[in-house]
DNA sequence: AAGGAAATCAACCGCTGCCCA
DNA sequence: GTGGGCAGCGGTTGATTTCCT
């Protein structure tokens, strides 16, 4: 079975191992970018986007190839709840991984209403220990059914997280990336209710408030953390610089 | 062993947004 | 202001692999 895709001509223009080294001495030599180009330049018979595509998704250095972890799982099934489809996004907190993997993997692997099928799972072991029980939860290693959504709950001080799986989405972003509350905006106020205080001083929007969110790490990722949470709870900036809260219901299903 | 069904994933396609002249 | 070129993104396709009967 393994030489099949050796012995048969493949009718679809999957890389040569001479293309990739190729492409790979190419873009070592002239950087990425102007890959309209490269195909000219570099004599490959491909277009400009297959190329790009070629080197962020299997050439580029730190490609992690490979299954996914339980951690990574656990971290794709929570960012998605929380953006949907946005794989690049996603993508973004997993190091080594592409958008293209996470989206393929999301599809194979976790976007199964009913998982069935003859093949083993790949990683069998860690499939039996999280498992989408039903629609809105999920059941982890210690058989702990984690609620994933709830009805948003408003208040006039603060914005409810309507879901622990958002908290744990943002302070995972903060424990990786080094980036540190000053005063925990947080506050749990029942077992699934969770207040968050969303005056937010970021690097891009800076507030002077009680609850104060500073990331001085990784300037990049600290910017699109600060995107994405304000992105995520609604946030728009008030004439004054200030952070406002939209309407969280726009974004909780 | 053979054939069919299902799963996997690399690659392509089309759309969108950004940049620059 | 606008149009062309390019990069990036998400959806889809289809070849290949794996499993079951």
């Amino acid at each position: 079975m393994e030489n099949k895709r050796v012995k048969s001509q493949p009718k679809k223009n999957l890389w040569k191992p001479e293309e990739d080294t190729i492409l790979r001495n190419y873009v070592e030599t002239h950087g990425e970018g102007n890959w309209a180009t490269v195909s000219q330049q570099s004599g490959l018979m491909r277009g400009g986007k297959s190329c790009r595509l070629r080197w962020k998704n299997y050439l580029r250095p730190n490609i992690k190839r490979g299954g996914m972890s339980q951690e990574e799982e656990d971290l794709i099934i929570r960012m998605h709840k929380l953006l949907g489809n946005r794989w690049s996004l996603i993508a973004g907190r997993l190091p080594g991984r592409t958008d293209n993997e996470v989206k393929n993997y999301w599809n194979t692997h976790l976007n199964k209403s009913c998982p069935r099928g003859k093949r083993k799972p790949i990683h069998s072991d860690e499939h039996q220990n999280t498992t989408i029980t039903e629609e809105n939860s999920i059941t982890n290693r210690n058989n702990k059914v984690r609620r994933l959504s709830n009805p948003p709950i408003i208040t006039t001080e603060t914005q409810e997280i309507s879901t622990p799986d958002q908290r744990l989405v943002l302070e995972e972003t903060r424990k990786e990336e080094g980036s540190s509350f000053i005063a925990d905006p947080w506050t749990i106020l029942g077992d699934t209710e969770i207040s968050f205080n969303c005056d937010i001083e970021s690097p891009i929007m800076p507030v002077n408030n009680n609850a104060k969110f500073v990331l001085d790490d990784e300037p990049f990722i600290a910017y699109m953390d600060s995107f994405l949470l304000f992105e995520a709870f609604g946030c728009t900036a008030g004439e004054d610089g200030y952070a406002e809260v939209g309407a969280m219901q726009s974004i909780i299903p």
